[in-house]
DNA sequence: GCTATTTATATCGGATTACGATATATTCTA
DNA sequence: TAGAATATATCGTAATCCGATATAAATAGC
């Protein structure tokens, strides 16, 4: 691990350099890691109690808090959820078929479905929201610390 | 909508329930995570440049940070991934197929394998969380505010 | 006003990886 | 020492995203 070090160059030893990782850094850095992997262990649970896949709670939460003036399409899920634009039309076939969603070819540019949750979608992420905020308002303590630790 | 709140009790009304949602609400979630995903996508685009998949990146991470007396293991790896101990040891034989980890039988105990990065895992690990350390310095701000927001 | 390009969504085969069921080896316990 | 518990391993299956490709609609250039 120090026999190595004449591989670097000189640069390496300033802040951004690749050489001076101590293993609190590592350990920092894991703990967040591991606090950010529970969390999502959380939320996948409870989407699958609830029924529903995880990609398919996150598309139900990203457009029920999409804000913006236009209606939501298979695009903005998408650019959201970081998936290719067939990924998301994938996405939104299975979930049309399982009643969460209805897709309606926009009036103006008839290329576009505009996305929208049905009721049971709603009550579905209605109680899923409501577990999830009252989870995080335990994580975040912890989670926001672990970041500060790790970034310091 | 309405309808159903007859199904509901009291409690329903208070904080932690689930009829008491917000736009707002649903959109700060939605952000927070929006951000996680960016988080999570820098992550794995970083571990893919260095050819490394994602869980072999935490591999490597929750390994490297494991700080207790006794040696990394297996099935400690399952614990800190969240995945069955026969998963880990896929991911393991996976990773010594990779030229990443090596696997010694302990010596007191003979069904455990302990586990031990490569010269070349802990260079490429040394590169990568560098890299993270110094992303999560610029996205902790947004990520810790879009958490308050969130559980406020 | 009509062809070429761009944008939006959709389909299909292939790849990755975790799981369930199960198996083997080793240690602990009565 | 037999049986239970623990640690790791193997194999077939399932979910879901991507790459390549296709179709449809809208816009640009002429």
């Amino acid at each position: 691990m120090d026999a190595r070090e004449a591989g670097g160059n000189a640069m390496d030893a300033d802040a951004s350099g690749a050489d001076t990782l101590s293993a609190e850094q590592y350990a920092a850095l894991a703990d967040f890691r591991f606090r950010l992997r529970r969390f999502l262990a959380f939320s996948e649970t409870a989407a699958a109690r609830a029924g529903l896949p995880p990609q398919q709670h996150q598309a139900l939460l990203t457009l029920a808090g999409h804000v913006g003036r236009t209606p939501a399409t298979v695009g903005l899920l998408a650019e959201q959820l970081l998936i290719a634009p067939h990924s998301a039309a994938e996405l939104v076939a299975r979930m049309v078929d399982a009643g969460l969603l209805t897709k309606t070819r926009a009036a103006q540019d008839r290329r576009r479905s505009e996305l929208a949750l049905t009721p049971r979608a709603e009550a579905l992420l209605r109680t899923l929201t409501a577990a999830h905020l009252e989870e995080l308002r335990g994580l975040a303590p912890a989670l926001a610390g672990a970041l500060a630790s790790a970034t310091r």
